[in-house]
DNA sequence: TTTATTTCTTACCATAGGTCAATTTTTTCC
DNA sequence: GGAAAAAATTGACCTATGGTAAGAAATAAA
């Protein structure tokens, strides 16, 4: 089975007629580790389903500091969202961390998709719900969490991906530089692990 | 022109004839200040959308220290959405900081209606896109920002809120203590503002 | 109005995490 | 396999924010 309609289907059921319209209107291409997939300043038209590979979205600010917003790897949607959803010119960099094989899709195909098969609609509805969520998760670690706990959190929730990335990124994404990232991750091994 | 309509309006095309229909599955309510609309440990099916007053979203941690998740003014929507979404039982409290009109909605109820009127559905889902991106801002701003940087944003953006709220209230939104926002909020008068 | 309660401020000290610079380790790529 | 580049670690020092406690101010209640 493939491995979005496999996706799609452990939250909805669509049937394999529909998802045969559906996969039409994708691309699948394949990138190179290092490629950026998109950068500032740009107008994002797509998002990519991750075949294969692991993926940042990560910005710059004005001083010159990263910032994770997230990672990706199988199975997970990517884009710069912010840009996607609101019609801004992108902020993100989306980095492709391994070689990764993707599949693109235009926005307005898939609003038009939505018209004539709800159950894609839906699909894509519980998957901002579940982005939801796990925004309004972080927020909270943020707010309520030491860094020593986000990290512990983190390599909890995304075994998979710590082992992937590096650990600048990860200190990027847990909000601490990576030298800091570093002090705890001594400790965390003194101590014995979490 | 019905608030709620008008709401709707503002990003999509609802007829005044399915908004007939619509407005039928709510109920509309009074409560007063210091009314908790929901606590912890509760299931969640209801929705509420801000007539009048303003409400707040937090929770209380294992160390007895509040954080806020969000405040609600007129023409915002507010519930505990992990447990409304996730059919999680709640963590938040959802508390009327003002006497408050609100009108309620039923997450089942809500769903019917999305099949037999489109519109409605589109409508949620620009909801949630809007708040999607909120929240990828406020992550942006915690990993970016310093206290200071952040009180200052909070007061650009919600100017209306930041007038009706505690200040506790509001530095538990930006993740400091009471103490810390009184000493950000002298410096900010010495230095003559932002 | 007076009293009680809640919220805000201030002062002093403690601490997590940041900065900068040097060094070691790991990865990349001829 | 070895040089070069990138990433990770460490140490010394610094700063923003936290903790605690006490008093002032504002709000609510009587």
């Amino acid at each position: 089975m493939h491995p979005l309609l496999q996706h799609i289907n452990r939250q909805t059921e669509l049937k394999e007629k529909d998802f045969d319209v559906f996969i039409n209107i994708f691309k699948t291409g394949d990138y190179t580790k290092n490629h950026l997939l998109i950068r500032p300043n740009q107008k994002i038209e797509h998002q990519y389903f991750v075949l294969n590979g692991c993926l940042r979205t990560y910005l710059i600010d004005s001083s010159g500091k990263e910032h994770t917003m997230q990672f990706a790897v199988e199975n997970w949607w990517v884009s710069d969202y912010l840009a996607y959803y609101k019609k801004d010119s992108s902020i993100f960099f989306v980095e492709c961390m391994e070689d990764c094989r993707l599949m693109r899709v235009r926005k307005s195909d898939l609003e038009e998709i939505f018209q004539s098969i709800p159950v894609i609609e839906s699909y894509f509805r519980l998957q901002l719900e579940n982005a939801f969520a796990a925004f309004q998760k972080r927020i909270l670690s943020s707010l309520n969490l030491t860094a020593q706990e986000r990290y512990s959190q983190f390599i909890k929730i995304y075994p998979d991906i710590e082992k992937r990335v590096k650990n600048y990124q990860i200190a990027s994404y847990l909000g601490i530089t990576p030298e800091s990232l570093s002090r705890l991750r001594k400790k965390r091994i003194s101590k014995n692990q979490d």
